[in-house]
Parts: structure tokens; sequence; C-alpha cells
RNA sequence: GGGCCCGUAGCCUAGCUAGGAUAAGGCGGCAGCCUCCUAAGCUGCAGAUCGCGGGUUCGAAUCCCGCCGGGCCCGCCA
């Protein structure tokens, strides 16, 4: 078990209480409050009941060096068998530091934007979520898929495909070349009324698996996820599989859920296919297929979850917030046919300052162009450095890539945000940069140190300061960040807790210098070093960022 | 009209699920730090009635109610 982890455990053990009352705490290592429950009961102050249940405490394991009182709270603090096998492991674990063995099978469906052009700052929100979850929770030794979800049956996609037939594609990347098509498509239909009717035409055409539709739709499609696929890989995303959502409609999942639902009694089975979803507290009909014969959205996308239930144990969606009235209702549904809903991570959306993005109105900037002019900035920044070509272009790709990640991964998702060219291309304090570039310091360091015969670690629990101990205390708590992300679906916390460690680094790179101490100091300092080079080598992995040596 | 989310210094963000110790950072502003391991860094100063009004509580940024402002949704679209 890793050191934070262990600690908590003994604490827990001591105190014998529930987890809400202890917490972490800038006044202690571990700050526990239930003196202040029981205070009530007890018509005490809390000061008191704190000292006398203090009294009670079993102290078992090495790890518990202190115990405070102050205020009515009880304050734990770690002692110096918990510093020494903090770094010590770190150090023998290396790229290990931070595994975990949770087990057990998740799918985690992310991005799945429509393929009717580009991925766009909104659709990357997404992506970055729904990757960092991926990553952080194989690293807590779950078996992890991901899964893209390609919605080839929706008007969109349609409109899309009739846009390529009819205007051709460019040369560009094949992404945006399908956005040039759909963009005109949908102008046009504002006046031609025919567009919207062969669009629906070729709905059903597709959906009754004609062979031209199909070969139709396989091209413009493929040709759309070529170009997101280029995208993603840019930002090292990368999707395990691809799910195209017309299979279920021809492999009898769609038809398993129309059966499923009447066994419930809860199909209405006329001209339309419809569900009554008054008792689940919905005003309006739910349609699951057309006059025509096709189905909608929610009808294949039950389909894809009862697919989901038959081979997870647990799944996970990434969506936008304007999904979040479906997919209510397809929860309810699910589990009205007693099945497991997905748990969903949902995000607000990215607007710019003059409003919404829409791919239909050609109103929005593509992850391309983000990418790009997030390059550049971060080329110019190193245009003076002692590198060669090649090198400064590899680190400003990992430098760009990096500050779109963590600019994205960073905030809530439950905030909305406004995209802002000038945050976006700012490579200074809480930044991907900033932790990137105290990564590299550090690398530097053990370098210097290489370089001068000095290769021997040795932390001494005598020598740590203040610093140290705040420095080392944070990377005790790699699995701890870990685990609370896997159980909030926040992966928000883990960019917070890697930037703290960065400037708590940054502080001790400042006061404490390593290579010119004397040999005992210096062999102290520089297993510090090393331990925080791996931790956050280790943490920016998580984050898909790339840790840089040089910079 | 109904539902969901957001509202913390000029700007951006953390804390809110499990109420408690002076509300934590960054940007911008001002004043400083490179004979010293990368100044993409560091130090100091100024800046907040935690949207507003009630309520619960010994105690509320955090919980409850109402309101205001912004976003999203309410299609035989996705």
């Amino acid at each position: 078990m890793v050191m934070f982890r262990a600690f908590y455990s003994e604490v827990k053990r001591a105190t014998g209480v529930d987890d809400r009352f202890l917490r972490e705490s800038e006044h202690a290592d571990i700050a526990c409050t239930v003196a202040f429950k029981l205070a009530k009961e007890k018509r005490k102050k809390p000061q008191e009941v704190a000292e006398e249940i203090l009294e009670d405490f079993e102290i078992t394991g090495d790890y518990i060096g202190r115990i405070e009182i102050e205020n009515g709270y009880i304050n734990f603090f770690a002692g110096q068998e918990f510093f020494e096998d903090t770094v010590n492991s770190i150090l023998d674990d290396d790229f290990r530091y931070g595994d975990m063995k949770l087990g057990g099978d998740v799918l985690i469906e992310h991005t799945s934007a429509n393929p009717d052009g580009p991925l766009h700052v909104g659709h990357i929100r997404n992506s970055i979520i729904g990757d960092t979850l991926v990553r952080i929770f194989r690293k807590a030794g779950i078996n992890v898929k991901s899964q893209y979800y390609v919605n080839d049956m929706g008007r969109q996609s349609a409109m899309a495909v009739l846009g390529v037939k009819k205007y051709g594609l460019g040369a560009g990347k094949p992404d945006h070349e399908v956005a040039r098509a759909y963009i005109k498509i949908n102008a046009d239909a504002e006046s031609d009324e025919s567009i919207n009717r062969q669009v629906e035409e070729l709905m059903v055409r597709y959906e009754g698996g004609d062979e031209n539709a199909v070969r139709d739709f396989r091209e413009v499609i493929e040709k759309a996820l070529d170009g997101v696929r280029e995208t993603l890989k840019k930002l090292n995303v990368e999707h395990d599989e691809y799910i195209w959502e017309s299979e279920f409609t021809r492999n009898g999942y769609v038809e398993r859920i129309f059966r499923m639902l009447e066994e419930k009694e809860l199909l209405d089975r006329n001209d339309v296919f419809k569900v009554n979803m008054k008792k689940f507290g919905y005003d309006k009909d739910v349609i699951l297929r057309r006059e025509n014969g096709t189905t909608l959205y929610i009808t294949r996308d039950l389909a894809y979850h009862l697919w989901k239930n038959e081979n997870y144990g647990r799944f996970i969606n990434v969506l936008g917030s304007d999904h979040k009235l479906i997919a209510n209702q397809l929860s309810d549904l699910l589990k009205a046919l007693d099945l497991k809903p997905p748990e969903i991570v949902f995000f607000e959306f990215v607007s710019l300052p003059e409003g919404s993005m829409s791919t239909r109105k050609g109103k929005f900037i593509s992850a391309d162009e983000l990418i790009e002019k997030t390059f550049q900035e971060a080329r110019k920044l190193i245009e003076d450095r002692n590198f060669d070509e090649g090198e400064k272009n590899r680190v400003a790709k990992a430098v760009a890539i990096g500050a779109l990640r963590f600019d994205f991964v960073r905030v809530s998702p439950e905030k909305p945000m406004t995209f802002d060219w000038e945050k976006a291309l700012d490579f200074e304090r809480q930044t991907a940069s900033y932790i990137q570039y105290t990564h590299a310091r550090a690398c530097s360091i053990m370098r210097k140190a290489v370089e001068a015969g000095y290769v021997d670690l040795d932390f001494k629990y005598e020598l740590m300061d203040d610093v140290e101990r705040k420095l080392l205390f944070l990377l005790s708590k790699f699995s701890f960040n870990i685990q609370k992300v896997v159980e909030s679906l926040r992966p928000s916390i883990f960019a917070e807790y890697i930037l703290d460690i960065a400037e708590k680094f940054s502080d001790f790179y400042h006061r404490n210098p390593v290579i010119t101490e004397n040999s005992e100091l210096r062999m102290h300092r520089l297993a510090i070093v090393d331990a925080t080079r791996i931790v956050l080598r280790n943490g920016l992995e998580l984050l898909g960022i790339e840790a840089l040596e040089r910079m």
C-alpha cells in the first residue's frame, strides 16, 4: 500500500471514526473533527471531548509521529518512518510508483462527436476528460477499454454524406473537407426544401441496408473519422475501439430493446413506436421509431447500453450537458428494463466570447487550429534555446499539447468555459508548462549530479526541513488522489494535485541548493529531487502530458 | 412557461458531495530578485460584505427556501 493511504488507515484505525471526520488540512497531516460532533451529544466543549477521546486511541502502526489537539481538532502528524518509507518506495517503485490493484472491467466512452466535421474546442473538453480518466483508471489497476461511439445514423451524418455527394471533397484534411460540404448543404437547405426530402430518403435507404447508401456513408464517415483520429492522436488521445451505432440496428439489439419494452408494457407500437414517459416524470413521449421505419438516436443508444450491460460491470460516458435530458431518459428506461444505467460525467459547454459554437453554422475554433497556434507560440518561446531544430519542434509540440490538455482538465467539468486565446497561449504559472519546467529542473539537477559523480541518494529524516516535509507529504498522496478520481470521476482533482507538487518543488528549489551542499545534505536532497522527478513524470503521464527532460 | 448547471477580489480558478481553525492560488497592477542546480522561475505589497435576501445551526462559501444574472435542454435532431 502506498504511503499516505497507509498513514490514513492507521489514523482511521486509531480513532475508529468514519471517513467524513478525517480530512486533509493545512494545519495537520490529517485532521480529525469528530470531537465537534460528540461535543453536541455530550454537551461539552469540543476541546474537552478531544482530550478525553485521545486517551482511548490505540496506535498500532509506525507512521503516526505526533498527535496534537487544537480548537477541538485532533491533529495527526506523520513521523520518521513514514517519510523514510515514502522516499524509499518512490525511488524503488519508479515507474510503478502509484500503481494500484483495484481490479474490475470498465468501459469508458468519450468524445463520440458526430462525424460531420473536425473536432472543435468544445469536443476536446470531452476527449481530455475522458482520456485522463482512462489513464488514471489504468494506473489504478482497472482493466479499461475506451470507445468512440460513432453516430453514423443520425440526420447530421446523412446531411454530411449528401453534402459530400453534391459538392465533393477538396484536398485538405478530410474532416475539414467534410465540414465544408456539411456547412454548405445546411445553408442550402434553408432555401431548398428538396434537400430535407433527399436526406430523409438517404436515411431510410441506409437503415434498410441499401448497398450504395452503405458504401456512401462508410466512405464519408471514414473520411471524417480519419481526420478526427489524426487530431486526437496529436492530443495523445487514442481509443481502443470505434463502435458504429448502425451495428445495433443490424445485430438484433434494437429489436431486443423493442421486445423488452413490450414485455414491460412500456412500448406503444403504432405508426410510430413510442414510450409514454409520464410515469418517469417527463412531459413528452420518447419516440423510438419514426413513421418511415427508421430508428432514433436514443433507440440505438438503448441498444448500445444493453450491449454494455452484457459485457461490462461498470461503464462510464463523458457527455456534454446538452445531453442531460436524453441521458436521464435513457437511464430511466434502462432501469425500467432492469438494466444498469451508465455512470455519466457531464461537462458544461465551451463557448466563444461571441457566443456558442456550431459545426453546422461553421462557427467554431477547430482543435487543429488551436493546436497549431499554440505550437507556434511555444516555438517562439524556445527560439533562443541551444537546441537543434528537431528538438525545438519536439519540445514546442509537447508544451503546446500539455498546455491544451491541462487548461481543459484543470477546471471542474460543471463549470462553463469561455474560450480565451490569451489564456490558451499562456505558459506561465498554473499551466502544464510550469509543471513540465519544474520536472525539467529536477532532471537537470540529477543530470548535473551524475556528471559530477554524485550518484548516491540517501534520505535522512533528521535533515528534513519544513519545505521538504511539505513536498514529501504531497508526494505520498499520489495513489490517494488516484483513488479520489476513480471514485468521484473528477480528473481535475489530479491536475490540481500535480500542480501543487510543482509549486512545492519550486519552493524547495529556490531555498535549498542541492549540488553545492556537503555530501550528507547533498545525498539527502538528491533523494528528494529524484523522488519528485519520478512523481511528476508519472503524474504528467496520467494527464497525457509529456514529461520533458529539457526545455 | 418547465427542468438541469454555473455565479468566490478588475479577470480566471480551488474549496461546496460528508457545515467547523485567519476563504486558498494564479493572471493583471505595484515594488524587488539572475557572479548561485534552466527567470517558462522566486519574494513582497495592494485587492473578496464567497450574486442578493431569508432560514437551519453554538458555527454556513458549503445545507434548505425564495429571487436576480448567465449557460444548456424541453424535435418522428443528435
